[in-house]
DNA sequence: CGATATAGGTCAATATATTGACATGATCCG
DNA sequence: CGGATCATGTCAATATATTGACCTATATCG
């Protein structure tokens, strides 16, 4: 008995083990591949997920910096480093926020959303091939699954990746 | 059935959309809960990758950079720069290759050891939280799950993340 | 109203991760 | 054997991501 309980522990300590390290490595070659599919156009996974997030219809006239930062789940810091690089490359445009003079809120330029044209099926065309042989239903458990995982780490986040202070 | 086919594409594109920005997210916070996790010994989490690959008992005698690189999938640049900051902290000990000039090898030093130990508890209790809720199946599932998102990533990484050259 | 607490972006420092380039060493092949 | 090709670690540059600190603005509460 003892003998079951301390073999299935064991078992456990590894499976867990080998989740949080595939993680690591999926989490990194998404990056790694992700950013290669899109050389043509110049722009890395991190900044798609920006240009991603301010193509939706419900923030066409923008949104606060700070609400992308928690969006995103990013610190201000590295955020306000992603946008600098992405209003470089004049696909967003930063303006001061009227009804709050600490805050700033960004949109996409008309550069932006041409680039964002550009890359979707660049995107797309990834995805396909990232999750081969993926039915509907393994998408979805995936997806499941990753929210359920992040949901629990974000509960150990004290105060969220924003809270730097 | 051009419309349901049009619908079943988009939610799928979406679903792909979901799963990859999830995971963008699921690792920036395992990588902030996790290092905080670790705080009391000062261990990042990729370092602990790292302590975790050397603490194998097949290379109980260390292993090559290069292999290691290959393990853990990162490049060759990066790996250097996480195993110089761990050997500053005497955790690993970096000696030449005797069987190739070319070549350096890794291992863990007695204070990498004694630090590994007191790292197992508290990754332990870190993998407890963060999995909670989680069945046994679930936690295969999800490895499954992962293992095969990464192997189609790798397929379309040309020659893997250290040939940088 | 005023003191206190919190929020928002910016600056600084450090760690991680990539690509490109390079020099040296090893392997391959005609 | 020697030239061509490939492998290995190192250096440089850039992008990403975090924590800590700071100043200004806003919200809260007695």
């Amino acid at each position: 008995m003892t003998d079951l309980r301390r073999n299935k522990s064991s078992a456990g300590d590894e499976l867990a083990n080998r989740i949080f390290f595939r993680l690591y490595q999926a989490a990194n070659t998404m990056h790694r591949t992700g950013t290669k599919a899109l050389d043509s156009v110049g722009i890395t996974t991190q900044q798609w997920s920006v240009l991603g997030a301010l193509s939706r219809p419900q923030v066409a006239d923008g949104m606060s910096v700070g609400d992308l930062c928690r969006f995103l789940m990013v610190s201000r810091q590295n955020l306000n480093g992603v946008l600098e690089r992405l209003g470089r490359q004049g696909c967003i445009a930063i303006t001061a926020d009227p009804g709050d003079r600490r805050s700033k809120r960004v949109r996409l330029t008309a550069k932006g959303d041409e680039t964002w044209t550009r890359l979707r099926p660049l995107i797309y065309a990834y995805y396909d091939k990232a999750l081969k042989g993926f039915s509907f239903d393994e998408r979805v458990s995936v997806l499941h699954h990753l929210n359920r995982l992040l949901d629990n780490m974000n509960m150990l986040d004290d105060a969220g990746p924003d809270d730097a202070s």
